[in-house]
RNA sequence: GCUGCUGUAGCUCAGUGGUAGAGCGCACCCUUGGUAAGGGUGAGGUCGGGAGUUCAAUCCUCCCCAGCAGCACCA
């Protein structure tokens, strides 16, 4: 019998015979590892206790105190558990596949009947049934034709589709819940009885396409969420309560944003508030766009339905796009994009290579018929703003171009707070414009810049837009979740259809390349983000209502109104609150507006000069006099690159 | 768009085959109170829209619209 040595993770080398599973060496290292073992890493491999062990490798055995391998089975477990379950309930639904994700599993099912809220408490019950069985798991390898037959004839077709998927040099591995059987590749526990019965819950149920194609049939999903202890179960459903406490949506209705109506489904009603907001994110951006060399345009919403011809987007994009008819027999379209009017202003008059690169911005509103599931709130739309400029350069200003727009993106982010930003990287689509050739060359110039920036990017290949490759910038907010954001995208085509150019150095007429670019994306979008990110919370100088100055008492009315009219000479953006109510009524309320900073004033103050300041989120208050208050709040109320401003021509 | 669920006062939500209720908010009155809800009175609803069943529909059925969760799509 050949022998194998195994490396253990403190670095002894033990010799085995070939063949051995990692229970088995378990076993040979202590009866309380044996007994704890759940699973192993076999040369980085998760690994099955129960597969054989046939060459030299690294191992490492995995316990429940191990978080991720003991996620990974407890879930995948339970994603075997629920399909059982769900099976013995209602034996005529059928399974296909269940996988692990973030924080639990889903299994989708076909199922005449759809499942309903209880039907949930049923599964979790017999759930918890199946885990106290202890049932043992056990695993084999079948040959592929045994397998198709099986589930032929156990009249489970999408195992049957599955199997054929998979490549035919790989193993079909078949594992046993009790008698319950599933085709998987493991690795999982030893018994059912292993996976917490209290650390796991069923959420939803919701539909998802067969193998995510909108043209198969629709399954029913069950989502669960599954850890390896009570605690961290509870954790994760607190942190779900927080997640929806920061819901945009609500904190739009308390903060007095903005609001939805059914005669505009996917647009924004701004309140005041909230397009005060918005426009602070306008004003920012234009500045730092001025200060990077763009100049601001706007072009006309509505245009005929020529130019989106010339354009393509008339051709590939016109399911999205809102047409405007008119008494003139003529077709218009409302503008899904800003690309083409940018294209009418560059071709006004003859450019000349000193003008490049020339780069055009534009706050355009733009109008896409989105699929009515797809809109939600603030972040996915009918009509937004996008920070939008198209960049035309020669070839050779290309990679120089992207890398200055990556900096302006991750500087302004980082002005917002958000440093943590991956990049996914989108290349040619199936639906496209252009020539292989010009494909090549725009997703080259972008990973040349990537490179060239050091930033790590991921690639998603055929997911590009019809006109070119495009970088999206996606951000993480401060509780982890990922939003995308900015885009660059590179493209060769929109100067071709539109007939560009520019004079070269030597007198030619040559086509200037073009990059399209948002940064904020969707100034909706952002918003949206942005208040989620800080819980409504936002800072001062985003803040639509920065200060409330509050009577304590009607005798001090006056004064309150002299501060607030202090304050909004420096800038500020306060106002008063004089009704007849008490100081703890008024702080309430303003609190739950989200209002920073909170002046009172009563009959000291006034004699004294000063105001007593409350900030939003603290209990404490402090008492200051008016002229320290004036100056601090002028100086918070500076958007973040007018500090950076003030700080330098401080230091001349 | 697809699957499921939901739609009752400005908001959050009860409720019923015989045309409706609470709390908050709002208006008015009393109260001038020192940092997260002082008290009283009152106004406010074609029960998402349309059709059908019924003596009678907010409630049951069908169609439409909108919203929510997920999928698909996407800034």
């Amino acid at each position: 019998m050949a022998s194998i040595s195994l490396t253990f993770p403190d670095g002894n080398v033990r010799d085995y015979e070939a063949g051995i599973t990692p229970a088995e060496v378990a076993a040979t290292i202590s009866n309380s590892l044996a007994k704890k073992a759940i699973s192993a890493y076999v040369d980085g491999q998760h690994w099955d206790l129960q597969w054989p062990i046939t060459q030299d490798a690294k191992i490492a055995i995995n316990t429940m105190k191990d978080d991720a391998p003991a996620n990974e089975l407890v879930r995948h477990d339970l994603a075997h558990i629920m399909a059982r379950a769900v099976q013995e309930i209602w034996p005529k639904t059928q399974v296909t596949i269940g996988p692990v994700i973030d924080n639990g599993w889903y299994y989708d099912f076909d199922r005449e009947e759809p499942f309903t809220p209880e039907d949930l408490g049923l599964i979790e019950k017999k759930m918890k049934e199946i885990i106290n069985l202890r049932d043992p798991v056990r695993t084999e390898v079948w040959e592929r034709e045994r397998a198709l037959k099986h589930y032929q004839d156990a009249g489970e077709p999408y195992k049957v589709e599955l199997i054929d998927a998979i490549p035919g040099d790989e193993p079909l591995r078949m594992y046993w819940h009790g008698e319950w059987q599933d085709l998987c590749r493991g690795p999982h526990l030893q018994h059912t009885g292993q996976v917490p019965a209290d650390a796991f819950k069923l959420m939803s149920v919701a539909g998802a396409y067969w193998r995510g194609d909108s043209d198969r049939p629709m399954l029913q999903r069950i989502y669960g969420v599954a850890f390896t202890g009570k605690e961290k179960l509870k954790a994760h459903l607190t942190m779900l309560e927080e997640a929806a406490k920061r819901d945009h949506r609500k904190l739009g209705r308390e903060m007095d944003l903005f609001h939805f109506e059914e005669v505009a489904p996917g647009s924004v009603f701004w309140h005041q508030n909230g397009w005060r907001m918005f426009q602070s994110l306008i004003g920012y951006m234009r500045r730092r766009q001025e200060a990077a060399g763009y100049i601001e345009v706007n072009s006309p919403d509505i245009m005929d339905r020529g130019l989106w011809e010339t354009s393509g987007h008339w051709q590939n994009y016109r399911e999205n796009m809102f047409l405007a008819q008119t008494q003139d027999d003529r077709d218009y379209a409302l503008k899904p994009m800003n690309c083409p009017g940018h294209m009418l202003i560059y071709n006004q008059g003859i450019r000349s290579y000193r003008d490049l690169p020339l780069k055009i911005a534009e706050f355009g509103k733009v109008h896409r018929y989105e699929p009515s599931g797809a809109l939600h709130g603030l972040l996915r739309v009918r009509s937004f703003t996008q920070d939008d400029a198209h960049i035309y350069c020669t070839p050779d200003q290309l990679t120089e171009e992207c890398l200055k727009v990556n900096d302006l993106i991750l500087s302004i982010y980082k002005d917002f707070g958000f440093e943590d930003v991956h990049i996914k990287l989108s290349t040619r689509p199936d639906n496209r414009i252009g020539s292989d050739e010009s494909w090549d060359r725009s997703e080259e110039a972008l990973t040349t810049a990537l490179d060239q920036a050091g930033m790590r990017y991921s690639i998603f290949e055929g997911e590009g837009a019809f006109y070119g490759p495009k970088l999206e910038y996606v951000l993480r907010d401060a509780i982890g979740r990922d939003w995308q954001c900015g885009t660059l995208q590179v493209d060769f085509n929109l100067p071709e259809r539109f007939k560009s150019t520019y004079v070269s150095a030597t007198g030619e007429r040559l086509a200037p390349v073009m990059l399209h670019r948002a940064l904020f994306g969707s100034l909706e979008r952002f918003t949206g983000i942005l208040i989620e990110n800080w819980e409504g919370k936002l800072p001062f100088w985003l803040a639509p209502q920065q200060v409330v100055v509050a009577s304590i008492v009607s005798e001090a009315d006056a004064y309150c109104e002299k501060v607030a009219e202090q304050l909004r000479q420096v800038g500020v953006r306060a106002k008063t609150d004089l009704r007849n109510e008490k100081i703890n009524y008024k702080v309430r309320e303003h609190s739950l507006a989200k209002v920073p900073v909170i002046l009172a004033c009563g009959m000291r103050e006034m004699e004294e000069n000063t105001v007593t300041v409350r900030r939003l989120g603290e209990k404490q208050t402090r008492v200051e006099t008016l002229d320290a208050v004036k100056s601090d709040l002028a100086t918070e109320a500076l958007p973040p690159d007018l500090v950076a401003q003030s700080l330098a021509s401080a230091a001349e």
